[in-house]
DNA sequence: GTCTATATAAAGATAGAC
DNA sequence: GTCTATCTTTATATAGAC
């Protein structure tokens, strides 16, 4: 079985080995995340993220060589704890087991990441940056459906899983919903997927 | 009521006072469908898209002053044929057949226009050009989501129909369903959005 | 770790010839 | 309707002082 590992250790190392936790290279990370989720990584230019810092954009290129390793660093958490995830629903028992303690899961995450996981999905230049700097990234986005729905699911219980993985990502994202707690919409989430991939609500 | 309109009929006007269709306008507008669809708006530059003609960026700026306008045209037949979709559905009597009005439209749009939507949904520079050069499109976006589960509905109904919008424009864009034939994904998307707003597939 | 200053390239956009 | 040429601004990125 193929792997799939991030090569991104330096950011977590560096807390480790005695550093302050939120140093600077931390608040560059929280800063992209706030631009890119209003701007897109596309619209967003270092010279936004070193003004929501308040310092100038040489002071972040001492923290990150350049753009899409801020990129990369941004995502890479989430995309660690969505790897998690995936492990721990595929080791379930049955496909019925397998599908929710995935989808219960995936969805506490896009609750905890409300904005960044859109950017895993909607941003076309993340998806280029982690096709080009994420080993293995291909296959991740493979197994995420498959364990939704089983390897022998037919085109139509695919699209199902598409829908709802999207939808969710999407839906947690929106304006629409900001007002909303993250218990509730989390709730309302969780159902609308379970209902799209055929699975009954537990109460 | 307020009404929503566009105020774009520049185009249509020009292939009906005796102009030959696919004239340079149309030419810039096709190139840069596919240029947006796949590099994001922000990603496009007017050399990118004077490139894919085999023309100068010169020779677009003769058929639009801003790259904003360009935007706009790309999306104003969509958002006509969905204001269009929009109204139909809300001229049904009863909130089921306007559910299944609007929701077997918008999937048949999809289908049409597979790169377009997502433009619509998921794209930050998108939705900032249509909030700034389109008239209503506030309202507009407020209309759909109603028209789909009714106004009376609570926020679980409301997320409902936000996974299945969102849901069924980014599945049909995905890359994982190119193979698909349009009938046959079409008839997924409607299906997995009927799931979802809660009503009985016919037939 | 942050700064000023700068190099270099590419962006959006315009003027004017053909 | 398309071109060359150019303007202006902004982008990524680097060098070197503090």
């Amino acid at each position: 079985m193929t792997s799939v590992t991030s090569e991104q250790g330096t950011s977590t190392a560096r807390r480790t080995t005695g550093g302050r936790p939120a140093d600077g290279r931390q608040r560059v990370i929280d800063a992209a995340v706030a631009q890119f989720a209003e701007y897109g990584v596309e619209g967003t230019s270092l010279q936004m993220i070193a003004d929501a810092m308040g310092v100038t954009k040489a002071a972040v290129y001492y923290h990150f060589k350049t753009k899409d390793e801020i990129v990369v660093a941004v995502v890479t958490p989430v995309l660690d704890q969505l790897l998690a995830i995936l492990r721990e629903a595929e080791a379930q028992r049955g496909q019925a087991a397998r599908t929710r303690a995935f989808l219960t899961a995936f969805t506490r995450l896009v609750i905890g990441h409300r904005q960044l996981l859109t950017l895993l999905y909607d941003d076309v230049a993340v998806l280029r940056i982690l096709h080009e700097h994420w080993p293995h990234f291909d296959e991740f986005e493979r197994r995420v459906p498959l364990v939704l729905v089983g390897p022998d699911a037919d085109a139509g219980r695919l699209v199902a899983a598409a829908v709802a993985l999207t939808g969710i990502v999407a839906a947690a994202a929106s304006p629409q919903f900001t007002h909303l707690g993250d218990a509730e919409l989390e709730e309302h989430l969780l159902d609308a997927g379970l209902r799209l991939v055929g699975a009954r609500r537990r109460r």
